[in-house]
DNA sequence: CCCTTGCCTCCAGCGACTGGAAGGTCTGTA
DNA sequence: TACAGACCTTCCAGTCGCTGGAGGCAAGGG
């Protein structure tokens, strides 16, 4: 199989097939006479897992240790357990910190009347202004 | 005033504001005799407006914009208005796509026993495997 | 035989900093 | 006055996870 249909059957472009093996995430594939590189149905089920893995927003480095438990038949599924519990609380300090950002601009928005004058709540905020006085020019 | 006072009294490291004048997000800061840069209060104003800029989300290349409005006395609120709410947009999308990734994952936690046995449905799911199947060896 | 497509390698760049090296300046204390 | 240590300067490199592009073979079709 050559780079690009596992590129189809994996989800993932060339570049990043490449990439992965670049930086040693995945082994080498082998080569053909003609230099190509050559894949079979297990190279794709690494790439599909790592596709997957990264769409739930590990990192590489994260991948690499789901990878080699995922490759480990004596691993403990604690272990993997442990690495998504993780995840969940990266996300949900990364949602918290979304909803404070998004709190405090929609409470800009709404006293920001939004019309062709220049006087702005939103920039007297920025501005370091106190909550609802103008900036001091 | 010297750049790790700025950076004290607006809350950026000083290699970010020097990272600033050097991408021309703020013009450059004046020199003393010795080439120190040398800043004013008006200095210190613009660069807290980064820092709380930056703090809600906006790019780099949207702080350009704000800043550019902030400082056009003729500037119609409307067009900060259109900003924040964009930003608002973006932020949405993002807590959206986590809430995704993060109720894929506990779903998977959930039906992960976390022992000390190999077999693991978070890994069986990664691999590809259909809910609830174990992946195929 | 030519043309296009696909593969190869290697280098550069994105965003937004951050770290560190090498060297000049300032300030306080002995 | 000498020196230590803190602070300033510049410039280069690295972070993360790719992605784009240049330049050069290989393969396959008309």
């Amino acid at each position: 199989m050559k780079i690009s249909d596992v590129a189809d059957r994996s989800g993932l472009p060339p570049k990043t097939i490449r990439y992965y093996e670049d930086i040693g995430l995945v082994r080498p594939a082998s080569r053909r006479d003609n230099g190509y590189r050559d894949y079979d149905a297990r190279d794709v089920e690494v790439l599909r897992f790592l596709k997957r893995a990264r769409g739930l927003g590990f990192s590489v480095a994260d991948c690499r240790n789901l990878l080699s438990l995922y490759q480990d038949r004596e691993r403990a599924s604690a272990d993997v357990k442990a690495l998504a519990r993780h995840r969940v609380a990266e996300i949900d300090h990364k949602i918290a910190e979304l909803r404070t950002m998004r709190s405090a601009l929609t409470h800009l928005i709404e006293r920001c009347h939004g019309d062709d004058r220049p006087d702005c709540p939103i920039l007297d905020d920025l501005a370091g202004a106190p909550d609802g006085a103008p900036a001091d020019p």
